[in-house]
DNA sequence: CCTTGACCTTCCTATGACTGGAACCCTTAT
DNA sequence: ATAAGGGTTCCAGTCATAGGAAGGTCAAGG
């Protein structure tokens, strides 16, 4: 199949599957004409790389769980750790977005919000 | 004073100084030797932008931000909408966040994590 | 007076992970 | 013959910086 159908059944657009072949995650064959050829298991592998990407994982742990997902014998504890890793990553965004909220909700709060000029968001912004 | 001075004073790298100058945040005007001068003015400015990128404010909104607190009469509501819609925002990332987060825990809790190669992980990423 | 070292300047490049667009080729249907 | 709808490459842009090279400026010390 051509880059166009591997692209919708991966879920994944077309311009990323040529990124992606750049970059070395896949390398399909060329036919004749010089369109990419996809079978079932490229396909596969970029539907892997979009629930991976869907889970966050950055392009290069994409790369890291591909090579454990292709390593028969590998083993899972090397995955659980990268898979942690990520977590305490995530972790940490979220603890940093949830302080953004919280003071921003505090200022968002604090504002009345109306025609007057007086805004403590303002106040705030300029020096505590 | 110089670059460096209003970098440490302001809270931000004289490289992100330089670049706000660049787009038009500020305008530093420059002595003889073609350094920039910064004035108390200047420094309050960019403490805060600094403050304001540390609520996670884009670039852009910034500069929004920053031409509301030079307008003297403009009415707090509308600095109240362009933090609520941030803060609306802000929310939709840490939801999106905690979906990942959520699905991570359960796959690496899912994981014995031990030499053995069968890793739920894996086999998620690659179908389910 | 000269040098040293700490500043400052501009300009160019790179990041991550794409996205958009131009210019051009291939295939199929009308 | 042509038009539509694929495909190809290559170049530029995104966002908000960071890094580094090459060179100008300044105050202090020998």
């Amino acid at each position: 199949m051509n880059i166009g159908e591997a692209a919708s059944r991966a879920g994944l657009p077309a311009k990323t599957i040529r990124y992606y072949e750049e970059i070395g995650l896949v390398s399909p064959p060329r036919d004749a004409n010089g369109y990419r050829r996809f079978g079932e298991k490229e396909v596969h592998k970029l539907a892997f790389l979009a629930r991976a990407r869907g889970l966050g994982f950055s392009i290069e742990d994409c790369r890291m769980l591909l090579s454990l997902y292709e390593d028969r014998a590998r083993a899972s504890a090397e995955v659980r750790a990268l898979a942690q890793r990520h977590a305490r990553e995530i972790d940490a965004r979220i603890a940093q977005l949830e302080q953004m909220r919280a003071t921003l909700g505090e200022l968002i709060h604090a504002c009345a919000g109306d025609d007057r000029p007086d805004c403590p968001i303002l106040r705030d912004l300029a020096g505590r």
